[in-house]
DNA sequence: TTGAAAGCGCTAACAC
DNA sequence: GTGTTAGCGCTTTCAA
């Protein structure tokens, strides 16, 4: 059984409330009873009851982060990075994070109604953001602290950290552009994301830019994941045998997808790179590490996670906000794929 | 304001008690009764404080997942894997999981410290055990319920899940020399892991068992990193430059060390599967995504970590064990790179 | 400087 | 069937 306050209070013969006190380090407490309660509570092992501590005080110092899977085994180096961050940042501040992994859907639902009014957390991350996005929606609603992975077309003033999605893929575009590209290929995200219709604006900003006409034949959708991305890309193949009409760039949403792409190229025996260059968005770890190293737009997830929760912190402790709003600018990494 | 049993229990002018008992489906509450109250309740909008229901019935419904990540920038997919496992399971079962990352260490131990004595979670799930792995013996020793991911030898009855990796290194082995490979050479992980022993012995079986004698220059250290394969590889091509002594195959005691080190062999201008076969252990997604795609130990990860999930529950919910220790066989994954 | 008492929201033993 | 009461372990008025 572990050891309570009162434990502590009987051994020494004091008041729960002076025990608490003393390990509170309020003033009010005699220098020598302080010193007794620290070293018998040292001693006999106490450790406050976190939970008894919660109720009593109405927050938990924990923050919630429920991570939208598509499908039961989602595997998505994304989500790894940001975990790392938040968790991270949490630990430094004495916060724990409640993880929950949901498809969304009603259980999704289900999963912020119980974390927000069982007051299971006292904030929570919200990461892929949908367009119309019902957690915000929800949340403002109930007045609950969070804080945006990402941009929403959603009113209202709450804080959110990303990255330009628009200026991040025009960058990439572009920089295929001024490579001599003329025919590139976009593997799009699920157009209910909001990031997915951010990063194609800026795809198709360079094009028109540039003044070559946008061909919806080189537009394809994606999944997200790298299994998406490779059949997306076998289906581009697919689309425009002859070399001629082939894309020589392909520009994917996400690295995940454009990894898959690059497989995909490979296994139908080209060169990524030489053939067809692939860029990617993200910079996920495995991005520098792949074959050859992925050419992309870098968005810095640890760094982001870590700022979310900063920023998620001192919201729950009514600390004032230097900005609610953080819109980094992406930086383009140019590497051996494009 | 959250609404409280006693908000309902004011507005329908019942007893709390009463309220409670309709809510969570006692029989002694008259019909008419529970079914003013489910309406009322739901109409308010009510739903439990789940820290006051912790408080009460001692215990929290959550499992903690304290994650030992080797520097802050941890991002090793094999996490990733086992948390969706794990969520997923706890989800079904209605439990949360609390997650914190820490290097191994004071922090780490503060860490558990606070979850067990703090009664934060009912239960903890152990990863890459360690030898003589003080969380293993403090969890005893404080009857604490945990199950590991892996086999450890430090004894005792505890439940443990995992697979044998010295037969698992062993088949790989002996995959290579059955293929005509005679320089083998191995990238080993840091040995204070259990698991890196169990591995290597399997390793060392297959060599003894074909006569071919262990050469101790083939053995390199790895940290388990990407990164940490791809400087292991470069150290063992440098140590090898000519031709005839250089190795042929590499068996890497995990699949993101195979991973860096096919990037090395890449980098060093020989091709992966023909000049140097590779193979690695676990089965991580991205090893049947990369190029070539890579041969490997499977090691169901995010089954594995259901199972450890369930069994906790069942644990801490006082439920008979079907199996305390469950050792599942590798698969042998044969892919291109090897 | 210390202690008594109240109460966070919930459940459960025990009356009635 | 329903209500009264106690108490989980803690913090925090308010008195003494």
């Amino acid at each position: 059984m572990p050891v309570t306050l009162k434990d502590v209070a009987q051994k020494l013969d004091l008041s729960i409330t002076t025990v608490s006190r003393a390990l509170a380090g309020y003033s009010d407490v005699a220098a020598a009873t302080r010193q007794r309660v620290l070293s018998t509570a040292e001693e006999m092992g106490y450790v406050p009851n976190v939970t008894a501590r919660h109720l009593r005080q109405q927050r938990t110092d924990t923050i919630g982060f429920i991570i939208p899977s598509e499908g039961p085994r989602f595997s998505d180096p994304f989500f790894n990075e940001l975990m790392a961050g938040l968790g991270n940042e949490a630990a430094a501040h004495e916060f724990d994070v409640l993880v929950s992994i949901h498809v969304p859907g009603v259980e999704e639902e289900a999963a912020y109604r119980r974390m927000v009014y069982g007051r299971r957390v006292d904030g929570v991350v919200i990461v892929r953001i949908r367009h119309d996005d019902w957690r915000i929606r929800f949340l403002q609603q109930e007045a609950f602290p969070f804080v945006c992975f990402g941009r929403s077309e959603v009113p209202g003033d709450y804080p959110y950290i990303g990255v330009d999605g628009t200026l991040g893929m025009y960058l990439l575009t572009r920089h295929f552009i001024e490579s001599g590209h003329q025919r590139i290929a976009y593997i799009a995200a699920p157009p209910h994301f909001f990031f997915a219709t951010d990063r194609k604006a800026g795809f198709r900003q360079a094009l028109a830019e540039a003044g070559i006409p946008l061909e919806k034949e080189l537009e394809i959708l994606g999944d997200l994941t790298q299994q998406g991305g490779y059949l997306a890309m076998k289906e581009l193949l697919s689309r425009f045998p002859s070399a001629d009409t082939k894309p020589t760039a392909i520009a994917a949403c996400n690295d995940l997808m454009a990894l898959g792409a690059m497989a995909a190229i490979q296994d139908a025996g080209l060169d990524v790179g030489e053939d067809i260059a692939v860029g990617g968005f993200d910079d996920i770890p495995p991005a520098a590490h792949s074959h050859p190293p992925l050419t992309t737009v870098r968005q810095p997830i640890y760094q982001i996670g870590a700022q979310v929760m900063r920023t998620l912190v001192q919201l729950v402790q009514h600390e004032p906000l230097a900005q609610r709003h953080i819109v980094l600018e992406p930086e383009l990494v140019i590497r051996k794929s494009g």
